[in-house]
DNA sequence: TTCATTATTTAGACAAATCTAAAAATTTAT
DNA sequence: ATAAATTTTTAGATTTGTCTAAATAATGAA
């Protein structure tokens, strides 16, 4: 059994080994909100217990043991921000931080029956994907909207920014998950794109439309 | 704001406190498998805190502060096994080790959704009162089984004995919440009782029949 | 390649919550 | 009322997770 703390950095070593392999010390450091120095002492904890491979000044990947533990912390915080949403009307930009807190709940009995109660869901309200019981992702097709052309249609299946304020924006302009878009142009000078949502033309930065994931349709 | 652990003594010197007043180190030691020592360094810090009034060798009583947060924790337990019970089908005597975690999730918002989302229920699943979000609590009228006399009747709301023993030994005899029971016989040398639940004819001993809560009717 | 900058680790300290062992206060029994 | 037993507190140590400051390793620039 790992604590809290433990649960939180291979939580966080699991989404940053996303980005780049092996994890370095201070991108940890900076996630988790700690110094470099602590960061090393848990590491050094967790490759003890054997979840993770430690290479001093390299950084850490996780072992298969501490990839399992990370990936069932992600299930659960997925499952409680769908069931905040869906069963008790929380909005997508409330969600996040109970979530955080509720992901360490140690109950296997709890988080089957917590799946089951939400009848299976597969992404989360941001459009995450849902590992099932094993561990295993479906596989979601995604295309950042700042990549889309003129005339190309889709629908808003996830975002890649989870804080209130963006997705505050994102709920100001309409821009939900399920809605479809229409690129209508890219603007040179700036990148910024203008776009049909549910027939009403609006105008989003580049920096927004990068962290908008569309599925093509 | 407390720590866990502050929660978790707030939380048993009020339920201790319904027992005697002052509540004193050693009871507390007992309820919280912790040694005496421990338990006073905790009381100075309650009391540094002004959660708790603590008279050196005489114990310690809640300041209103104290006591607030006390009630409050004990809502958000009952109202996650009711949540439990009612909608993820946990079994009465499964729900309390969960609920002692999620007692500490930190969200106004959420206790009152699922206040709301449980329809706004008055007890929890072994009969036990839940306070409203100013800390008041329904009068319920509860008699012990073991004080009623041959002939009286009257409905099962309560039991004052939660471990997971004693309420898969009540599934058993079918003495659930809400049936109905009349009393046969009180056995003179053991106080043992005979009575009927629902055309059934059962008897419990003196020690099950004292925590088993009646309703009169 | 040598020097400067940046990243990481080590050393030593601290707060929270716990423990054991010993001392002090209170209660109970004679 | 005094001694014995019990309860509670104090003193000092331990574990977990954190910190700062200093040392060491790796990287980048001249
Ligand atoms: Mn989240
Ligand atoms: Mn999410
Ligand atoms: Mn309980
Ligand atoms: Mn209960």
């Amino acid at each position: 059994m790992q604590s809290y703390t433990e649960e939180n950095y291979l939580k966080i070593i699991y989404h940053l080994s996303e980005i780049s392999n092996p994890v370095l010390t201070n991108a940890i450091a900076e996630r988790i909100q700690t110094k470099a120095a602590s960061v090393t002492d848990m590491i050094k904890k967790l490759s003890d217990k054997e979840l993770v491979n430690y290479v001093k000044y390299q950084g850490v990947t996780l072992t298969e043991k501490g990839k399992t533990t990370a990936i069932n912390i992600v299930r659960k915080h997925r499952l409680w921000e769908v069931f905040l949403v869906d069963k008790l009307n929380f909005k997508w930009d409330e969600v996040h931080d109970v979530a955080e807190e509720l992901e360490h709940i140690q109950s296997n009995l709890l988080v089957e029956r917590l799946d089951e109660f939400l009848d299976f869901p597969r992404v989360d309200p941001h459009g995450d994907p849902i590992p099932d019981k094993n561990g295993n992702f479906a596989e979601l097709a995604f295309i950042k909207l700042s990549k889309l052309k003129p005339t190309d249609k889709g629908t808003i299946t996830g975002v890649s920014e989870h804080s209130s304020t963006f997705l505050k924006h994102l709920e100001k302009l309409g821009l939900t998950l399920g809605k479809r878009i229409e690129i209508i142009e890219v603007l040179e000078f700036d990148g910024s794109v203008e776009l049909l949502v549910e027939s009403q033309k609006t105008n989003i930065s580049r920096e927004v439309a990068k962290h908008i994931l569309i599925t093509k349709n």
